[in-house]
DNA sequence: CAAACTGTCTGATCTGATCATACAAAAGGG
DNA sequence: CCCTTTTGTATGATCAGATCAGACAGTTTG
């Protein structure tokens, strides 16, 4: 395995196999004469065979010139193939993508953004992995991954898609049994459905105009699953906090209201986090600008609802 | 037509593929890892695309990656098999081998190597052109070609492989006809067969120790073609300057005699002339090689006889 | 926490590709 | 037959880029 060959001076030999002449190739080739000659020099010395039987005038392929000729031609369309392929798919999206989203977020946002991804790239393939906080992006070999909340990973790129705001909800049942003009300050004595998916658990802030209000809640049930903790808020168990992309539709038909609608919670964000590359495929970049185009949509629905 | 692809960097690719690792891919192919690293870097970038996600400790190939591996490997093999195919060559015959030789000595001399060529190297073809002086062996694309007595070429190179004697025979008929003491001093008063085909048709000079005799001919009849001119001397209508080869058989076996047997006439070289070539392929080597053996063998043969 | 190993970076070095020019040989034109 | 043109090659200067040795930061392992 010691000596390797210079397969670039394959498309010098073709180049003058085509031309018919060392002259006609440089040009083509945009070098020198002397390089195209000098070129192919030590290619017929590599192989130890003479390519071209070269007059001063003409030059003609010997037996083995036309033979490596044909085999050249192959090997370069190969590369050009090959190269092209992956140099497209940095362009067009190509391939699998596999990416990896919370389940609540993944079920109300990344699914419409596959089906639309899928329609517009009807030979791409999508593997989701809707879990919440997967572990390293290199090891499972994910190109994209969907977090929600606040960044704890520090060494793979990321870039931001959108803000949730969590919203406290309740069924419109419940909300009639709270007194009129109820604040965060009565947090603690009021029914609170827990969701372990969020984190600040413990402590909330609510904040109105400067006003803030730092305060624990009281979670009579404690759920460990976005989808059931919002069943237990939907069935009057109590108060709940959740982001809004999870809840709008809830609000929007009525199922559920807003409770200190004029209070806000911390906001998060909404990032794509991809695993460290130079360079960012294709089919990568246009899933996240196609998801970042939904989440631009829903911000103004959000804003102007 | 304009960026050349730089082939030479697939080879460290695929290496760091198969090994799984720059430093055992750089000890594979004996060179610094930082080279390795810098070529990979340097691939990614005329590709626009990442093909292996390094972690420090481990390197795992991309979807990409994994997909321009395959596409490497099959260029490398068929390169490798090109190469590979074309210096094989250069050791070992193979292919098509044209040559040329002029008539008489070809069917005499030739013909039987060509056999002998053909047993040993039973794949190799042959395309013999059996014609006295051929223009050009570069225009022709003939790899050897045979001259028989004194080379005119210039721009060919050319190998010696044995000489020529000039031989004046007569049918025994025709012999017994002449005085027993007849020497080419009555050269002028004989029956002549002219032989286009061998040069100094004018006059040729009779040598036996020191002393020489410079005399012109007089061809009854004047042949174009050896054989025929053979032919008509067979037949005993006079005297016929030949070259050993074509009349020792006749002369082995009676038909022909030889005359003034004392004296000798200019001998010439029998050559094998190449286009201007680099490096001489094998499966030429390798038949001018049986051709001189046999024509040591011949003189041999002739020297015993 | 130390040791070993990863891939990458840095600056010096040097191979080898490239260029501009000159040249010999051959073909074509007058 | 001379002259011009065009061929591929030779030459020496120049420069890009490949290579190397060593250092580095990060990770895994014990």
């Amino acid at each position: 395995m010691a000596e390797l060959l210079n397969l670039n001076r394959l498309a010098y030999f073709t180049t003058v196999m085509e031309t018919g002449s060392f002259t006609a190739a440089a040009d083509r080739l945009g070098v020198a004469k002397a390089v195209v000659s000098h070129q192919i020099g030590k290619l017929e010395e590599e192989l130890g065979a003479t390519l071209l039987q070269r007059t001063t005038r003409r030059v003609t392929p010997t037996e083995e010139g036309r033979l490596f000729y044909d085999r050249a031609m192959i090997i370069l369309r190969e590369a050009e193939a090959a190269y092209g392929e992956i140099s497209r798919g940095a362009v067009e999206p190509s391939g699998t993508l596999r990416l990896t989203a919370p389940l609540d977020y993944g079920t109300k946002m990344v699914a419409p953004v596959m089906a639309a991804y899928l329609r517009t790239y009807p030979h791409m393939r999508v593997e989701a992995i809707f879990d919440d906080a997967v572990s390293n992006l290199v090891d499972e070999q994910i190109d994209l991954g969907i977090r929600v909340g606040w960044l704890a990973d520090s060494s793979n790129q990321a870039r931001r898609l959108g803000t949730i705001r969590q919203i406290v909800v309740a069924s419109p049942g419940f909300a009639a049994s709270l007194p009129p003009d109820v604040t965060p300050r009565q947090a603690r004595s009021l029914a609170w459905v827990g969701n372990a998916q969020l984190r600040g658990i413990g402590q909330w802030l609510f904040s109105r105009e400067g006003e803030t209000v730092l305060t624990e809640l009281n979670p009579v049930i404690m759920c460990d699953k976005s989808p059931a903790a919002l069943a237990c808020v939907l069935a009057g168990i109590g108060l709940g906090v959740f982001p809004d992309y999870s809840v709008s539709d809830d609000i929007a038909e009525g199922r559920l209201v807003p409770v200190f609608a004029d209070w806000s919670l911390p906001s998060g964000g909404i990032h794509a986090v991809f695993p460290p590359a130079r360079f960012r495929p294709a089919k990568v970049r246009t899933f996240v600008d196609l998801l970042a185009a939904a989440e631009r949509r829903r911000s103004r629905g959000v804003a102007t609802a």
